[in-house]
DNA sequence: ACCACTTGAGACATTTTCGTCTCAAGAGAG
DNA sequence: CTCTCTTGAGACGAAAATGTCTCAAGTGGT
């Protein structure tokens, strides 16, 4: 056996699995689960051994995602130093999730019927406490909420994440255009 | 007889029919066509008699935001005043075709086989002429590519039409928020 | 060599969605 | 009223996707 997963005894790598799922789901969001399967490498049958289905996959996805921006997040350490510094440390280390999160950005668009996943909202309580510390700094502008802030966040690193799949931008230079933009916008000037 | 499309008598409100099933498309990009027709009001043979497939369906929804686009551009007066003044002018003149945008953008996500429209290139290259304009006269920053601010516009517009679906932003000052965050994150500044 | 386990390939029934068709009802013009 | 045209409702078969199953092959440990 080569490695345990819920008490299932399971070989393929199943983070490979979820990322390589990412990654086509984000190329085109109707993927069949035969298109999945074989984005991922693996035979559909196998897919559906460690997968209950497609809402399981999307699940496993979101849980992955969510976790990723987690960790991003403590590793960005929002707390320290000015929030400008700590938005720009985010942004790069949320980055290699980026592609990862535009997909779920627009797999979530409305949640009809069940709730979302409560993760989503925790994360947006901490970005936005980020941006609510800069508001209360002076560094940045108050007259944009922190929730549109936050909503901007979003949809740039996912822009970002698109750009550099169509070639339009450098992956090198996609976090700093991020970061550049957003925190110009967001920061308060002293000149009118 | 009430209206006259491509020579076939025809009474439904198409312009109306295409705008629900964008708005039905925006908030779930899977939609049925039975989900979409229900969405338009109409029956899903009448949704059929219209459009003679999924696929036409996209591509009618595709003209109609290029078309929304080109002539939100227009009204917006591109070249004249200052850059900052023109953007400022297009995001409010683009802004109710915001939701459509945002289903065409993740819809069009990597176009495999088919080329994608060229009214998609032509806006592109409109908007990324204004942001060039706007770097060579000084106002905006020239370490952010033209491409990357045409990209972050889309981006920013879509966040707002789903941010505003969400109810996290009041519809009246999306388009404000917007043109902020773009303006001050492209603009030039003389402060460090 | 033996065994436990996983994988890929494919068959299969089921479900969902699609596209087409027919027909009765209704609206509007003459 | 009468005629024409459009619509909604539903039936229908075709196509596509899903989920389940079986079985041969392969892998790795003992």
């Amino acid at each position: 056996m080569s490695q345990v997963v819920y008490g299932c005894l399971m070989s393929v790598d199943r983070d490979q699995v979820l990322r390589r799922a990412a990654a086509q789901l984000t190329r085109k969001g109707s993927s069949t689960m035969d298109e999945v399967a074989r984005a991922a490498r693996i035979s559909r049958a196998t897919l559906h051994r460690h997968f209950a289905g497609r809402d399981a996959l999307i699940r496993a996805l979101e849980e992955l995602g969510i976790q990723e921006c987690e960790a991003a997040m403590g590793a960005a350490r929002l707390g320290e130093d000015s929030a400008q510094d700590a938005l720009r440390r985010l942004i790069r280390e949320i980055e290699p999730a980026a592609g990862l999160l535009a997909f779920l950005v627009t797999e979530n668009q409305l949640f009809e019927g069940d709730a979302q996943h409560e993760g989503w909202a925790r994360l947006d309580v901490r970005i936005a406490e980020l941006f609510r510390r800069g508001q209360e700094s002076g560094e940045f502008r108050i007259d944009l909420s922190a929730a549109w802030l936050t909503e901007a966040l979003y949809g740039l690193v996912g822009s970002g994440a698109w750009a550099v799949l169509d070639g339009r931008v450098a992956a090198k230079d996609i976090s700093y255009m991020i970061a550049e933009l957003l925190i110009g916008g967001a920061q308060r000037r002293v000149e009118s």
